[in-house]
DNA sequence: AATAAACTATTAACTAATTAATAGTTAGGG
DNA sequence: CCCTAACTATTAATTAGTTAATAGTTTATT
C-alpha cells in the first residue's frame, strides 16, 4: 500500500472548509479570492489550484456542490463540529489514554490559563454537576 | 510547491517513536519485532520498510542513531512531551482560537466525563489558583 | 581465510497532495 | 446567431510517504 489519504484535513483543506463553514456556499471563484485576501506574505493561489483542492475534498465527501448557472457553488457536507471531534479523539486516543479528563487536567496545569478562565471552568463543572445528579 | 512535510508526525512514524519513547533505543530489528508483535490484523512490516522510515525520521530529526556494532541503534530526539505540546498547540490555533481555556471548556462539557474525574479536576483548579496567587 | 548470517544502502513502484497551464464548454450580450 | 468572457475538465510536473526487493558490506564462526 503506497501513501494512505491523510487521516484528516490537510492544512489547505482545512482553509477551505473553513471559509465554506463561515461564510456559507461559495463558488471557486470566490474562494480563490477569500484565500488570497487572507494569505499573509503575498502567496496567491491559482483559479485551477483552488479547483482541484474542491476536487479532492469533492472525492472525499467533505463538500458537495450545486450548479448555479454556470458555475459550481460549493458546500460543506461535514460540519466544523464533526471535524473537531475527529480531531480530538484522536489527540486523546494517541497522547492521553483516550481520557478527555486527562487532557483537560494538562490543560489547566498548563501556564497558559489564567485566574478568569480558571473561575469560568469552575462554574461549568460546577454546571455540569448539577446536571448528571 | 508540492506536497510539504507532514506538519507531525505521521501514524507510521509516531508508531516508532512511541517505542523509542517507552522502550528506549532500538535497532532496526527490534523495531520491526515490536511493530509486527502490536499490530493486530496480521499486518507486517518487512525489515527494509522500518529502515526506510527510520531513515524519514532522521532526516526530520526526531531521531538518530548510535552504531554499536554492526547495528544501528536508534534513539530518539524530541521527546513525547514535545510532540504533545505542539499538538495541542496546533489543535487550539485551529478549532479554538488558540484558548486552553476555550478547549478544556469543550471538554469538561463534553459527555464523556464522569463525577469523579469532575472533582479531580476541581482540586487541580483550586492547586492552580492558590499557586498564582 | 572462507563463508554465512546479519546488517545497511540503493533503488523502485506506487498513491496522495500541491500547484497550475492549457484545452474545452457554456451562457449571455450585441 | 455569433463571439467572448467565465467557467470547468484534462493533463502534468513535482514532492512526501508507504512498501519492499535486491544489492552490497561487515562481522562472527568454523
Amino acid at each position: 500500500m503506497a501513501r494512505p489519504k491523510s487521516e484528516f484535513l490537510t492544512e489547505n483543506e482545512r482553509k477551505i472548509m473553513e471559509l465554506l463553514w463561515h461564510q456559507g456556499p461559495l463558488s471557486i471563484k470566490d474562494i480563490t479570492q477569500l484565500l488570497n485576501e487572507k494569505n499573509t506574505e503575498g502567496k496567491t493561489n491559482a483559479y485551477t489550484t483552488v479547483l482541484t483542492m474542491c476536487r479532492i475534498l469533492t472525492k472525499k465527501d467533505y463538500v458537495t456542490y450545486d450548479k448555479k448557472g454556470r458555475a459550481f457553488i460549493y458546500k460543506a457536507l461535514v460540519s466544523e463540529t464533526e471535524v473537531k471531534k475527529t480531531v480530538i479523539k484522536s489527540l486523546l486516543q494517541h497522547f492521553f489514554a483516550g481520557s478527555s479528563a486527562s487532557l483537560a487536567q494538562h490543560l489547566i496545569t498548563s501556564d497558559e490559563i489564567n485566574i478568569d478562565d480558571l473561575d469560568d471552568l469552575q462554574k461549568q463543572i460546577d454546571l455540569k454537576r448539577k446536571s448528571q445528579k
